[in-house]
DNA sequence: TTCCATACCTAGCAACGCTAGGTATCCAGA
DNA sequence: TCTGGATACCTAGCGTTGCTAGGTATGGAA
């Protein structure tokens, strides 16, 4: 369970450019030490969403075998809607750790 | 949106005592600095849930003025709970963090 | 040629939290 | 007096979210 941080974390993974589907499942759990592995059930359903919502562009690439992938690039308003997401977070994260109390909090 | 943590800040609200419904719903207010300002149709579903698990037990109390109140409290394994609930936020935070990048983490 | 990794997709489900409605008591103020 | 707000509880049903489970197809290694 991902409890609503899924989008920041998928603009997240393609701040340092674009990159396709597969590539993004990948980025998500090394950066994460494995912790988020998101089957791509739930990634895929996500980017579309994402490219709905503006936040998103995707072009098909052809690679030299004729394979193809779909590359998304973060938009203008998805880096402004990942700033936001970053500040949801950190502000929900402060009012968790003030709720459960005790030293939640890492050094 | 409380993201799949409700149940481990319920259960935190009650660690320094049994409390009923609304003061519990006051309680979380208040500890989060009102970003938690959860209504009434969260929390009493969330109580009945963690005493349906056995991690509160409640009894009804009723006032001078025959006021009728339920009272929760932890259970020995809601206690338990708590505290894997704990484990449970501090590796998910820590793993968005990593996700997100950037200075998410306060000082 | 068989298997695994790569690479994409979607229908449908389950869980979660909220909306929106309901009931009832107590007390302050008009 | 009586009206409204705070207190105090409850639940049916909804929308969102992420996952399961299935499908298709290519590339490369054994």
């Amino acid at each position: 369970m991902l409890k609503g941080h899924l989008d920041a974390i998928v603009l997240a993974a393609l701040e340092t450019g674009p990159a396709h589907g597969y590539a993004i499942i990948e980025a998500i759990k090394s950066r994460s030490g494995t912790t988020f592995d998101l089957p791509e059930g739930t990634v895929y359903p996500a980017l579309h969403r994402l490219e709905q919502a503006g936040w998103l562009a995707s072009n098909w690439m052809t690679q030299s075998g004729g394979r193809r992938r779909r590359v998304y690039a973060l938009t203008k308003s998805g880096t402004a809607a990942l700033a936001d997401g970053r500040k949801a977070w950190r502000r929900f994260a402060e009012a968790v750790n003030a709720s459960l109390g005790g030293r939640t909090w890492p050094a």
